[in-house]
DNA sequence: GTAGGGTTAG
């Protein structure tokens, strides 16, 4: 033949054609620094007829795909172009899209992807039941579950463990039960994604029933349980389940000590809190961003700034929730201004604020009283940064104009605003017209709270509270009828100090505690001092926080934060700060008894209540006195 | 030559 080379023929040195070894570009292509790199070694692999080879274009897929310095849009380029995709290259686009964070396009691959008949596999369907539990998506997932059928895949645990997740977080708990009842095989994951179906649903019997049915138990299981309590508001038993957890010595991770921490948060108990980071410490745990801004949260929840503070320098990582947390760490304490200049300082970091960002910032406007920085604030939100402002952002407006009593403000902001205003505003402004004496904003915003939030005690006590200030009896027990009526209870209140590590709890009027006598003698010698200082109880704030009852039987005087306070007095040095959480807000007239106390005392009493703190020393409060 | 379940923040 004619075109057959000479014997005799060599080509000149230079011309030799570089036949790389078959996977030379492919093993390339993880040193990639960037896309240009990849597009290079793309490139030699077209010069060179690689790209025909299935394994080398899938692996360049995979890249463009998955890689941090890949594209998406050269993947799916890399996917049209080759005539018979293997499978592998579909779910590489498909898993792409996860990492992306789009999973109706993951969806729309596997369309595209059966309609160009190529089969998907058991990977196939792990990815896209991940993107229907994203979405969620689970009548998609349905489909997905009869075509995993078709293809004769469900046996695969991957699969149907994901399944079991999809089913269960999307309210078809049921359906998710029937696959676990009839899997031949449970493993772990099986068992653990049942179980969080459970917490997601809030079903706490059938959670414990299994959990304890589980053969072995991991960490994930722990730690679903203890998110469980955490979800739930019942810390106790979530740090309870922790301390469980470590007598099987299952060794935490920072999942754990989130949740973990959280719960100490909410329930304000300052040594133990001290005691998780101690322990973090000690056994080395990574403190992930994560972890930092739960240790900062925790400090700041527990009244102790100096420790939020060096949990904040010492998180080296510091995300955009790193810095929120450490914000409204400040404003919940007080420290409006240096809220603000943290602020600044995040600016000056580079680090993008966020929408949460702003709520806290307002938030510290609001709590310091700033309602020029706020105004600004709020409109630097949206021109400087884009963010457009969501109904909680309005809430801290109108709570900021609240605060400081202008009325005709509040009202521009609720007219003004592109949505309805919601409990939490009319909650607000009801709070302002008790503070502000506004009582006819205060009746209106009453009658529009009890229509948004029919199930809320604090909606009925704040009406009422404005009714009894105007003397309206009849309208206050209107109220308390329009209660009864409804079923709804109000959960008494109830104050918590620890001392040495244990918490002590009082709820109002407590006659329970062993040490009764030594308490209500303390809460006697108080009340005395309080009299010959001239303070006067006001009875009319607080007519519906207790029983008709326990109005004869108890006065103010034995509200659950005085009880706590009275215990702290005995049992603490002279001096020393006495910390009390409350689980509601502070009433009027213990605020204006702590006050006195702190002065008289010689103390400094901080009491957490169910929205900020109070710092009371020689008889002024942190708050000024807005709340 | 690819996969699974868990967390927080006003």
């Amino acid at each position: 033949m004619s075109s057959a080379i000479p014997a005799s023929y060599s080509p000149p040195i230079t011309n030799l054609p570089r036949k790389p070894t078959p996977n030379t570009n492919v093993s390339l292509l993880v040193l990639c620094k960037n896309l240009q790199e990849a597009k290079q070694i793309h490139a030699l692999m077209i010069k060179s007829s690689q790209i025909s080879d299935t394994y080398s274009v899938s692996r360049l897929a995979e890249f463009y795909a998955l890689s941090d310095h890949g594209s998406l849009k050269y993947a799916e380029k890399v996917l049209n172009s080759v005539e018979e995709p293997y499978p592998f290259i579909w779910n590489a686009v498909i898993r792409g899209n996860l990492i992306k964070q789009n999973p109706l396009k993951a969806i729309l691959l596997y369309d595209q992807m059966l309609r160009r008949s190529v089969e998907p596999d058991h990977f196939t369907f792990t990815f896209l039941l991940k993107a229907c539990t994203q979405l969620p998506a689970p009548a998609t997932g349905k489909q997905l579950h009869s075509h995993v059928v078709k293809y004769g895949l469900e046996n695969d645990s991957f699969i149907r463990n994901k399944l079991i997740h999809l089913y269960a977080i999307s309210g078809s708990i049921s359906d998710a039960r029937k696959i676990f009842d009839t899997s031949t095989e449970l493993d772990i994951v099986t068992w653990n994604s049942m179980l969080e179906g459970y917490a997601d649903n809030r079903d706490g019997e059938s959670l414990h029933q299994l959990f304890d049915r589980m053969p072995s138990r991991d960490l994930v299981s722990w730690n679903t349980m203890i998110a469980f309590h955490v979800q739930m508001g019942e810390f106790r038993q979530a740090i309870e389940v922790f301390r469980r957890m470590q007598e099987k010595g299952v060794q935490p991770n920072p999942v754990t000590l989130v949740s973990v921490l959280s719960a100490v948060a909410c329930l304000g108990t300052l040594a133990q809190g001290r005691w998780i980071h101690a322990y973090i410490d000690k056994h080395g745990v990574e403190l992930d961003e994560n972890l930092g801004s739960s240790l900062i949260n925790m400090y700041a929840k527990c009244g102790c700034l100096e420790g939020a503070i060096q949990a904040f320098q010492k998180t080296s990582n510091k995300s955009v929730d790193t810095w929120n947390a450490m914000i409204s760490g400040l404003a919940a304490n007080g420290q409006s201004l240096k809220a603000l200049e943290l602020f600044s300082k995040m600016e000056s970091s580079g680090i993008r604020p966020n929408a949460i960002t702003f709520s806290c910032v307002l938030n510290s406007c609001s709590h310091g009283g700033l309602v020029e920085y706020g105004v600004d604030y709020f409109r630097q939100m949206s021109e400087v940064y884009g963010i457009e402002p969501v109904i909680a952002h309005y809430g801290c407006m109108v709570d900021l104009f609240c605060r400081a009593g202008l009325f005709n403000r509040i009202e521009e902001t609720i007219r003004t605003m592109p949505m309805k205003p919601d409990a939490v505003m009319w909650k607000a402004l009801l709070g302002a017209c008790r503070i502000h004496r506004n009582l006819e904003m205060g009746e209106q915003a009453g009658l529009k709270l009890i229509e948004l939030a029919p199930d809320d005690h604090a909606s009925y006590v704040l009406l009422s509270n404005i009714y009894a200030m105007a003397d309206k009896w009849d309208k206050v027990h209107e109220v308390r009828k329009m209660m009864w009526k409804r079923g709804i209870m109000k959960p008494p209140g109830s104050s918590s100090i620890e001392l040495d590590g244990v918490v002590y709890e009082f709820v109002v009027g407590d006659t329970a505690h062993s040490r009764k006598k030594e308490i209500y003698k303390m809460l006697g010698e108080m009340g005395e001092r309080l009299k010959n200082a001239g303070y006067e109880p006001d009875a009319k704030q607080c007519l519906l926080d207790i029983d008709e009852e326990e109005v004869k039987q108890t006065s103010l005087g034995h509200h659950s934060e005085k009880l706590a306070i009275a215990f702290g007095f005995i049992n603490t040095r002279p001096g020393t700060t006495i910390r009390v959480v409350k689980n509601l807000r502070v009433c009027g007239d213990c605020h204006s008894a702590i006050k006195l106390l702190s002065k008289i005392y010689n103390r400094e009493i901080i009491v957490r209540d169910s929205n900020r703190f109070h710092y009371f020393k020689n008889g002024s409060c942190s708050c000024m006195d807005y709340w």
